[in-house]
DNA sequence: GAGACGATAGAACATGGTTCGATAGGATGC
DNA sequence: GCATCCTATCGAACCATGTTCTATCGTCTC
């Protein structure tokens, strides 16, 4: 049955992924320990299974992305991956794991490859700016998907207050020792991880179109 | 102790992080399973201590990449860094987790951003291209950290092997469905991991060069 | 009705992280 | 010299969790 996934991807939505056991998820599905394996050869296949049914979700999303530039379909269909997994933390650890029960994981990287392919690169050179898309989306959103261990358990701290205590931190240090540090304890206080993302897209999607030929289009103007 | 973590990551190095158990490392050290919580406060932090004391390596390795081109320096750095994790797979995973026990992967940041800082960018801009090259060299490098299960406990299959068995599939599907994956399916099939990395950064790196108003620098080529 | 099969349930087992109390050795205080 | 702490160690016990196993129930078919 497909509950199984559904409440599966609940139970880790909420409290991520110490919080999916076999007997939480049974728990929650008013039945017995022993029915899940029943739909699943174990824990590590249904972790797949439900990475693999979230992308579903995004591979709809990112259907009709095939009208515009080849590098904006490309910026479009990335960053509704990112989205995908911020808001999922669970879900960047068990991507890219071709292990068979994630058809949708090689879908997503023939949907990347099919953008890169219309820049007209040899074979080699498209299979490298595929394959660095992809590894830089899920890189980055696995890194974000960890979030301290304080505010999620406990709740007496927010994430604003974890930031401001890092910031605090940073300042602290001797700034001929961490000169990087102290120049950029501004801008990351109010950072927007989004916003992060796609500015590090950019450049490499910059890259890419250089590497085209293209004429590289100027990136989209944010606030 | 720090014989603690040289096992620890013995351990790890040897078999994997479902091989770093309390009682292995206990054995290994030739004393009791307690002990070894004097030392650390939990499986978590061994782990994190594990990657820490890694990657204090790899601070030492790249201390004398200051000498060259901004951008030069930063591939030397983020290549090390790269390598490093390429041999040890469990590291990918627990990189980027701030959760005060990891000094070094701080310093490795502030080590990447002063290189960045010479290209002379402003603050967000520096910010968020180092955040890139570090979240690149991250994702990519536990992308390929993720090996298919069968040849590591199994000693059945090499990894030829199953690249091969890997690429058959591939050809077997629909070519019209599929273009993307035919496309690349024969460089996929003798493909070299760390050039893969290698040319999706240089990507990344040409477009932090445009960005910073310097002439592109021509990849290093590489057979 | 009898067997077969899809599907379920929960007890039982193995493993592994963690806690806890006990113990030894050495330093310190009186 | 003795008591008292502090460091460091040990391993038994506890507990949560993944996994296996067998029993059971319903439905379908003959």
């Amino acid at each position: 049955m497909e509950s199984v996934l559904t409440e599966a991807v609940g139970l880790l939505d909420e409290a991520g992924e110490p919080a999916l056991t076999f007997r939480a998820l049974a728990a929650r599905l008013g039945g017995g320990v022993g029915s899940i394996y029943w739909y699943v050869s174990g824990k590590d296949e249904l972790l797949e299974r439900a990475a693999d049914f979230v992308l579903e979700g995004v591979l709809d999303a990112t259907e009709g992305y095939v009208d515009g530039d080849p590098v904006d379909d490309l910026r479009r269909t990335a960053i509704a991956l990112f989205d995908a997994v911020a808001d999922r933390p669970w879900l960047g650890a068990y991507f890219m794991r071709n292990t068979g029960s994630q058809p949708n994981s090689l879908r997503y990287y023939e949907r990347v490859g099919q953008h890169v392919l219309r820049l007209g690169l040899d074979p080699l050179e498209t299979f490298n700016a595929a394959s660095a898309v992809v590894g830089y989306v899920i890189g980055i959103a696995a890194d974000l998907g960890q979030q301290p261990p304080e505010e999620v358990v406990d709740g007496s701290t927010t994430r604003s207050d974890y930031l401001a205590r890092t910031v605090a931190e940073w300042r602290e240090l001797d700034p001929d020792e961490w000169p990087f540090l102290h120049t950029i304890v501004d801008v990351f206080a109010d950072h927007d991880d989004a916003a992060q993302f796609r500015a590090g897209l950019d450049l490499l999607l910059a890259g890419l179109s250089l590497r085209a030929g293209h004429r590289p289009p100027p990136p989209p103007r944010r606030g």
